[in-house]
DNA sequence: GCAAATACTTAAAGGCTGTAAGTTCACGAG
DNA sequence: CTCGTGAACTTACAGCCTTTAAGTATTTGC
């Protein structure tokens, strides 16, 4: 019976192409031993539990998402920038929407810190290097763009723009226009 | 053996507090059934199964949710509307995380458009009575402000604001702040 | 007061998680 | 070359959850 070579990269791989396959919720022990051919008592020899298989998908998602990123950012500044960011994100977002959807699990600040949470600050803070913010107005401007990334990405994918009949990517540019607007004349406190 | 009075709308109720309390995830029809000193097949002649006891927690939610928006909406406009609604929207989510969880899955579109899908998006409009947007510019404008209160609160809620200093409500202020000027200036396609 | 509908229980199958103990394979040391 | 040790995987099992089917008890309405 020759073996399987699981690791918990393999692992956490297969498990994000699992993800975006059938969902990040229906991604368990069992799905992912069946997929190795293996029985489920096998995968826990390399990851603790099934919260720790779901941690690490997200951690490859940031990883991964923050790659896209600072590639889309590269040589950019100001709207280019803006844009660019986020067409990487909801591209991510719709290409991987389970990897997407298990970014949004609360990671142990501990794992956070260690890996792919700061990247992510700082790159949207490369955005607005255009937009010249004294601080705090940079954080607000940071989590208003995140904010409205996030929640597009994750309404459009839920489906909650599907009953009205204006193109979503459409509405989509017309935001990014917006944040633009905003970014750029930053109304005072 | 005195009944235990199951219904399903009592059940819907029973189980939006739990989700309150335990995580909408954790909302099992075990669970539940516990909570009623019941056993858990009893569930299943009030309720067809474990989604659909979810998806009618997620109508509860998004009933409750449009009718304090309508009541913070009352006799407002322009910027005062939109706070109120959006404090609205923040609060319910901060009090009720698991109803407001439940929100975010995908009914079925015959569920929606029977019940709570339709106050929600007449009322965003109503928000923006105030500012005047011609269509399709008004939709987009729906879309933007939908996509910065979910992402905002769902961020915030996932604890994504937590490693930085700045004060969240203040950010949430400014953010909507950055909304009202965008929204009385709106950019030209 | 009785029949029929309703509410709930018992029973059972099937799936998933996770632990413990057993087996088999690979590989380095002698 | 073979032996032993550790790692990789399986077997076995306990516990919990979902869901259906069949049985019992209680309420309701005629």
């Amino acid at each position: 019976m020759a073996r399987a070579g699981l690791t918990a990269e393999r692992l956490t791989r297969a498990a994000a192409d699992l993800a975006d396959e059938i969902g990040f919720q229906n991604v368990t022990v069992s799905a992912l031993a069946r997929r190795f051919d293996v029985k489920p008592a096998a995968l826990y020899s390399h990851v603790k539990d099934v919260q720790d298989l779901r941690a690490r998908v997200a951690l490859l998602a940031l990883a991964e998402l923050a790659d896209r990123a600072a590639a889309a950012l590269a040589g950019r500044a100001g709207k280019d920038a803006l844009v660019a960011f986020a067409n990487a994100y909801r591209g991510y977002a719709k290409e991987h929407p389970g990897r997407y959807a298990a970014m949004q699990i609360e990671l142990d600040s501990d794992r956070v810190d260690t890996s792919a949470g700061r990247p992510h600050a700082d790159m949207t803070r490369a955005i607005l290097r255009g937009y010249a913010l004294p601080e705090p107005d940079q954080t607000d401007a940071v989590r208003m763009l995140h904010s409205t990334f996030h929640g597009y990405v994750s309404l459009e994918t839920a489906g909650g723009f599907r009953r009205h009949p204006r193109d979503v990517d459409a509405s989509w540019f017309r935001a990014l226009d917006a944040l633009d607007a905003v970014l750029r004349n930053w109304p005072p406190a």
